[in-house]
DNA sequence: ACTATTTCCTGGATGC
DNA sequence: TGCATCCAGGAAATAG
């Protein structure tokens, strides 16, 4: 499942191969249509948009656009007055659910099953969004720019981060899942994090003191990088934007381990259900 | 303002 | 082998 790690390395990847690229045309083929903007005004955005820049944004991948030249649409009322050569900027925004993907192929490369989008691109590619599971969704922002709920947690400082928690009744493992507080991290991230850290995943976030924030603080940043660095982690069906594959599930150390030694204790990883999540620890080394 | 629960969706695993 | 059932979970919607 596409959590921080996995959307920055498909952010990246698409960053590296897309750049620079126009999208000449697009295909949005299913229906129900995962689209959380019209069908009409996503094919209109980007349809003959340059693709400026990619990044992430949370669980986002968000695609700078920009349009050159004539005037695209007509149902603009009013433009600024600087009519000629003016440059309209717009943003393609793709969260991947659980099981989307965003991938540069070829042409003819064989239609996945599933497959709900397609943009040709002006290199002779395509940029191909396949989302079996269905959670996905496309939309695209126009006059704003696009803000995806709380704080980076790569960027946030431990006085800010030690905030959005504190006082709390929700288990510290909801409330790190929680995307308007902290954005980007999800089930796999937030295990680990909390083994890391010696926290249980029930322990009420009004309960954890000063000193284990900025313990979980700086584990869930310590492994994001780590994921980051191993290109995420491809537990069922994630790949990335050239349908590879990470290799950071080969490091967890508690998620998918239930049963299994703890690495450090050798006392059994435990699996419990919170907020319909499951949650995996160690007993013993976490409190 | 918070928190907890339900819902969406399909493929793979499991059980009889 | 086949069919039914369960499970995975991000986030919006709903309920309390």
């Amino acid at each position: 499942m596409p959590e921080l790690p996995e959307v920055e390395t498909i952010a990246r990847g698409l960053a590296q191969r897309v750049t620079g690229d126009v999208i000449e045309s697009v295909w949005l083929g299913s229906k129900p249509e995962p689209l959380k903007s019209p069908a009409h005004l996503i094919a209109e955005t980007l349809e003959n948009a340059r693709i400026a820049s990619v990044h992430r944004q949370g669980k986002h991948i968000v695609f700078e656009l920009e349009h050159d030249g004539a005037p695209r649409r007509k149902s603009r009322s009013k433009r600024p007055k600087t009519k000629t050569a003016e440059t309209d900027r717009a943003q393609w925004i793709v969260h991947l659910g659980m099981t989307g993907q965003l991938l540069v192929t070829s042409p003819d490369a064989d239609l996945a099953k599933h497959t709900h989008a397609v943009a040709k691109l002006a290199s002779g590619r395509e940029l191909r969004f396949v989302d079996p599971r269905r959670f996905g969704r496309l939309c695209v922002i126009t006059g704003e720019q696009f803000e995806a709920g709380g704080a980076e947690p790569l960027d946030v400082d431990l006085e800010t981060f030690t905030r959005l928690f504190r006082g709390r009744k929700t288990p510290i493992k909801s409330a790190l899942l929680n995307q308007k507080l902290l954005r980007g991290v999800g089930n796999i991230y937030a295990d680990e994090a909390l083994f890391r850290a010696g926290i249980r995943p029930r322990r009420r976030a009004s309960t954890i003191t000063r000193a284990q924030f900025e313990k979980l603080y700086f584990s869930l940043q310590q492994v994001l990088k780590e994921a980051i660095e191993a290109g995420g982690s491809s537990v069922n069906d994630y790949v990335d934007s050239n349908g590879d594959p990470g290799s950071f599930q080969f490091q967890h150390r508690v998620y998918g381990r239930e049963g299994e030694p703890c690495l450090v204790c050798r006392t059994p990883v435990k699996r419990v259900v919170i907020a319909g999540r499951s949650s995996h620890y160690c007993p013993k080394c976490q409190k």
